[in-house]
DNA sequence: CGCGAGCTTGATGCCGATCAATGCATGTGG
DNA sequence: CCACATGCATTGATCGGCATCAAGCTCGCG
C-alpha cells in the first residue's frame, strides 16, 4: 500500500523524523519582518484563527518549523512518542489506525488548515499513523512550548480547546454514519463534507478531486471498495454526482445533501 | 423512553437547568476543612489525577457545586448553551446524538470519574444529550473558570488535555470497531471495555449489571437489539460469559480478549 | 506497446435487519 | 391474590444489503 521506494531524501526524512518527531525541518523568516501565520493562505481555517495582530506576533515563533513530507510518506506513525502537533499547510493527509495483523481503519483525512496529532497528547505517543496523500508541508508545533505559551494567551489556549473539541464533534457524526447509514448515505455524506471544507478554503465545492483511493474511502467509511464503486455508480446514475476516476463534480448538491442527511427530514 | 413522570423536584430542576445549564446545584463544604477531591472515591480516576495536595486545594473550590440526576432525566441536552463540564460522581450515563426524527446513536457511556460535555466546547453549544440511567450525582465545573484557572495550574492544564485526548482516541477505537468488527467481536469488546473500567475503580470485572438495555447498547455498537441478544445468547453458548437478563458474568476472559481483538492476533 | 495499479461490474453467499411471536419480570388495580 | 398491562429480552423465519469472489476495464507510464 504505502510505497517503500525511497525518494532522494526520504532516508534521511526519516531518520531524523525517527530520532524526534520534530527535526528534519527548515527554519522559515528568511527575512525578520515577515510573520509566517499572518502570511499563510490558510490563516483563517487553521489554529491561529481570530487571533489579533499582536497574538499573531507572540504565537509565530512557536510554528517557526515547517517539515515537508512527500506523498506516501508518513508524518509520524503509531507508537512514535509524541512531541508536536502539525498543522498542515499545503497537501492532504490521511490518518489511520493499523491494529497489526488487520485491516487498517482510515480515522480522517486532513487538508490545509487542519491539525494532526491530538491523539498522541494522552499518552504522549502516537496512536495512529498519518500519512501524506499528496507531496505536502506541515507546520510543526512543538507540543511542550505551545503549552507553556497558551498559559499566556487565552487566545490561543480557546482555539486549542476548540479544536479538540471539534474532533470530538466530527468524530461523533463518524460514528453516527458508521452505526446507522446505508452505502449510499455513507458516501453522499462523505462528499459533501469534503465539499464543505475545500468551499472552506476558497476551492470549488462542486468540482473536486479525490486524493484517496476507492480502498481507503471504504476503509474510513466501514465498507469495501467495491461497495465505494457502486455506490459512486448509482449516484451518478441519479444525477446526484459525475464521476470520472478520482475526478468528482457535484451536481444536484440539494439531493447531495438530502442522502446524506436521512435522518433530519 | 425517557420518563416523563416529574418526580418531587424534578421540574425545579429541570428549569433551572434550562436557565444555564450549571443552577440547581448544592454547595458542599459543610466543613471548611474538607476537601471534597481529597475524599473523593474516584479522584483516583477523575480530572485531578495526580495533583499534590496543594493542586487540590487550588483546585478544589472550582468543583465546589454538585448536580443531582435522577434516572431518566438528562444532564443536558443537545443545542443547550455550554457552560460546563461534568464529572460523574456517582451513577452511570449515556451520551447520544439524537437527530430529529431519526433514530438516536449512543456515542459513549460514562461511568463514575468520568468527564462529559467535551462536545460543547467547540460551538458553546450541548451537540449530545446526556441522560442518566440510574440516579446519580455530578460535580459541575464551570468551564471559563477552569479555563483561568488552568493558565495558573499546569498539572491541571495537562490533565485536561490528557482528558480529551483519551476521548479522542476513545472515539477512534469505535470507529475500528463500527467499520470493521462483526457483532460477537463489537459486543465482545464493549463488555472486556466495561469491565476493564469497573475493574479501575475497584469493582469486580468478572461480574457485571448493565445499567443500559440491549438497545442503547446497540445503538453504541451499530447493531439491532435483536442482534445484541443473540450476540450475547451465542458467547453464553461458547462459555464465554453468563448471561441472565442484565447480569454478566465473565467466565473466559481470555477468550473474550481474543474475540474482542480479532485484529491482534 | 504492454504492464500494472486502481476502478468498475457481475454473480453469489452470508451476516445482520426486519417482522413476528413468545417469555419473563415488575407493577397495578380489582 | 390473581388478572392484566407494560417494558424488556429471547428466539425463530425471512429478507436484503453488503462482502466476497471473479472478470474485465481504464489510464498512466516505462
Amino acid at each position: 500500500m504505502v510505497n517503500g521506494v525511497p525518494f532522494p531524501c526520504s532516508i534521511l526524512e526519516q531518520a531524523a523524523h525517527l530520532a524526534d518527531g520534530v527535526d528534519n525541518v527548515v527554519p522559515i523568516h528568511p527575512s525578520p519582518f515577515k510573520v509566517a501565520c499572518a502570511s499563510c493562505a490558510v490563516r483563517e481555517v487553521c489554529l491561529p484563527l481570530g487571533f489579533g495582530a499582536d497574538d499573531l506576533r507572540r504565537f509565530d515563533p512557536l510554528v517557526a518549523r515547517r517539515r515537508t513530507v512527500r506523498r506516501f510518506e508518513a508524518l509520524y506513525r503509531s507508537g512514535e512518542p509524541f512531541r508536536a502537533l502539525f498543522a498542515v499547510r499545503t497537501g492532504f493527509f490521511k490518518s489511520s489506525l493499523a491494529p497489526k495483523c488487520g485491516r487498517e481503519q482510515v480515522t480522517g483525512f486532513q487538508m490545509a488548515g487542519e491539525v494532526l496529532g491530538f491523539d498522541g497528547i494522552a499518552s504522549e505517543r502516537h496512536t495512529t499513523d498519518a500519512y501524506a496523500l499528496e507531496d505536502s508541508q506541515v507546520c510543526v508545533i512543538p507540543y511542550f512550548e505551545l503549552e507553556t505559551l497558551s498559559r499566556d494567551m487565552p487566545e490561543l489556549q480557546r482555539q486549542l480547546h476548540r479544536i479538540m473539541s471539534r474532533e470530538i464533534v466530527r468524530d461523533h457524526a463518524v460514528m453516527l454514519l458508521l452505526g446507522s447509514m446505508r452505502a449510499e448515505e455513507r458516501l453522499a455524506a462523505f462528499i459533501a463534507n469534503l465539499a464543505d471544507r475545500l468551499r472552506a478554503r476558497g476551492f470549488s465545492g462542486s468540482r473536486l478531486v479525490l486524493r484517496m483511493t476507492r480502498e481507503e474511502i471504504g476503509s474510513y467509511l466501514g465498507l469495501k471498495l467495491e461497495t465505494v464503486s457502486r455506490a459512486f455508480s448509482r449516484l451518478q446514475e441519479d444525477g446526484v454526482l459525475e464521476v470520472r476516476q478520482r475526478h468528482v463534480t457535484v451536481i444536484d448538491a440539494a439531493a447531495l445533501e438530502r442522502i446524506a442527511h436521512p435522518l433530519a427530514n
